[in-house]
RNA sequence: UCCGGGGUAGCUCAAUUGGCAGAGCAGCGGGCUGUUAACCCGUGUGUCGUGGGUUCGAGUCCCACCCCCGGAGCCA
């Protein structure tokens, strides 16, 4: 079939030629004049096509009056000039060929909005849907900006394991990988279970961070990133956590935390702006529909510097707020999610670095400054929270040996992490940048569950 | 996991002090119209989340559990 995706034949203006598209029915409007129009959609833009179906169609009796929300149809025709508003061109249809019908009585989606939620039980069909088609399109553009970033900046892309052995890789539950019959797994003479006789011969994870192999290979070829999924089996209940989400891990060698956030700053730009030049029309559904704000948000994060503060000075931006903060802003505790929101929306309202937090609450990796804190960052963004986090990694032997002791950490587990700072150390930076929060910080969509295509959380694996 | 709010028609929701379970939308039938989430008339729809209990009588009150949503924690 000589067919043509929508978002093309919008461009086209050699009105008189023919075209022929396909896609699924949006919505079909009868004229008394005998004939009816049909919207098609086919994902390939926001806007559907309007198809002009005369009533001298062969099966228009038959199949066009029978076309509902969600058939799926080609259409060859005429491209016309649209005599109607609304629309530039539209199809006058020369032969129309149903590939299937849509029983409306019983398909789930109707001309009608349907909530959020109730579209995560249909997530086969949501993607049909004018919001979370347009989820997916901002989400592939971020996805294909990010390679361009990296790679333009001579970044390779590495792919890291999926299976880890290591039960210490970061904090956070791990899901279990086996291939031990878990209703009578072999047994150790102390009953405890038997793994060396499971697959890989001792227990093994999915993933929950590609970090550590990352910087194995910067310490090799400079600049690496990984861009895969990673996994954490929490017991998250929240708009913001799943149990399976993509993550980017960008690690440089000879960086130091100011080339970091600087990385950090001109990726995020990069990909809001290459978003804003490419999806113009769904930011703009996004705007009107989801949150008012996000086209402003966006156009902030591309036009002004993020602004950048050490953790000291957030504990003493957040002391002097008087925002009636529920847990304390004292130098050695975490800052909370209320702290980060004040920090990106109230404080400044717009993207936030901290960096240099006390070690104590930091991971074992990170490395130590002279004061007691360690060169860490994280890039907090309105509306979302932290959004970045990263820092420069500890490549001196015996200070990083000496924090994963004090962080209570089994050293051999680590041999090969350490061999890293014994032959040919040199400094290193990285961060992780977890997708469906992008995604979700650049639509305005609430939930990450709603800008993945099939989010897995808690009691959720349907699809 | 903790706190809070929910679960009633295909969808979104209502139902007073416990007293015949309703409306809008969608669907279907008809009318009207180069229409734009079209409009007008007519029309059907129930495991009231599950299981117990109280009561003459429970969507409504009590107990337990399941699920969903929001917030918190954990984090990206």
């Amino acid at each position: 079939m000589d067919r043509q995706l929508i978002k093309h034949v919008f461009g086209r203006t050699d009105f008189g030629s023919a075209v022929t598209v396909a896609g699924w029915v949006r919505t079909r409007r009868d004229s008394k004049g005998g004939f009816s129009f049909i919207d098609l959609n086919d994902g390939s833009s926001f806007s559907s096509i309007q198809v002009i179906a005369p009533g001298e169609l062969a099966n228009y009796q038959s199949d066009v009056l029978r076309l509902t929300i969600g058939s799926s149809i080609a259409v060859t025709g005429e491209l016309v000039e649209s005599p109607g508003e609304g629309q530039a061109v539209e199809i006058r249809a020369a032969e129309i060929t149903v590939y299937g019908f849509a029983d409306p009585e019983t398909y789930p989606l109707q001309k009608k909005r349907t909530s959020l939620e109730r579209l995560r039980e249909i997530a086969h069909l949501r993607p049909r849907t004018n919001t979370i088609g347009a989820v997916a399109r901002v989400r592939n553009a971020l996805a294909f900006a990010t390679h361009r970033f990296y790679q333009e900046r001579d970044f390779l892309y590495l792919h890291t394991p999926m299976i880890t052995t290591s039960d210490a890789e970061g904090s956070g539950e791990m899901f279990q990988v086996t291939t031990l019959d878990p209703a009578s797994p072999p047994r150790d003479l102390d009953g405890n279970v038997d793994y060396t006789q499971d697959f890989f011969g001792r227990q093994a994870f999915l993933t929950v961070s590609g970090q550590l192999e990352a910087e194995a290979y910067a310490l090799a070829l400079d600049r690496v990133y990984t861009f895969g999924p990673t996994f954490r089996a929490e017991n998250s209940n929240t708009r913001r956590h799943l149990a399976e989400f993509w993550m980017i891990e960008p690690e440089a060698a000879f960086f130091d935390l100011d080339d970091n956030a600087r990385l950090a700053e001109d990726y995020l730009k990069y990909m809001v702006r290459y978003l804003l030049e490419t999806c113009e029309e769904d930011i703009a559904f996004f705007d009107k529909w989801i949150d008012d704000s996000v086209l402003a948000t966006l156009t902030a994060v591309v036009d002004r510097p993020f602004e950048r503060i050490t953790y000291g000075e957030a504990i003493d931006i957040l002391g002097k707020a008087d925002a009636g903060f529920e847990f304390p802003t004292t130098w050695g505790s975490d800052l909370q999610s209320e702290h980060e929101v004040y920090l990106a929306e109230q404080a400044f309202d717009r993207p936030v670095i901290v960096t240099d937090y006390p070690s104590d609450i930091k991971a074992f990796y990170m490395r130590r400054n002279d004061d007691g804190t360690v060169a860490a960052m994280d890039v907090l963004v309105p509306r979302v929270g932290e959004l970045i986090g990263g820092s420069q990694r500890e490549e001196r032997l015996d200070v990083l040996a000496a924090s994963i002791d004090r962080h209570g950490l089994d050293a051999d587990l680590y041999w090969w992490y350490l061999d890293l700072r014994r032959f040919g150390t040199a400094p290193h930076s990285g961060f992780g940048l977890g997708f469906a929060r992008m995604v979700a910080f650049a639509t305005g969509m609430q939930n990450v569950r709603d800008v993945v295509p099939f989010p897995r959380t808690p009691r959720n694996a349907e699809f």
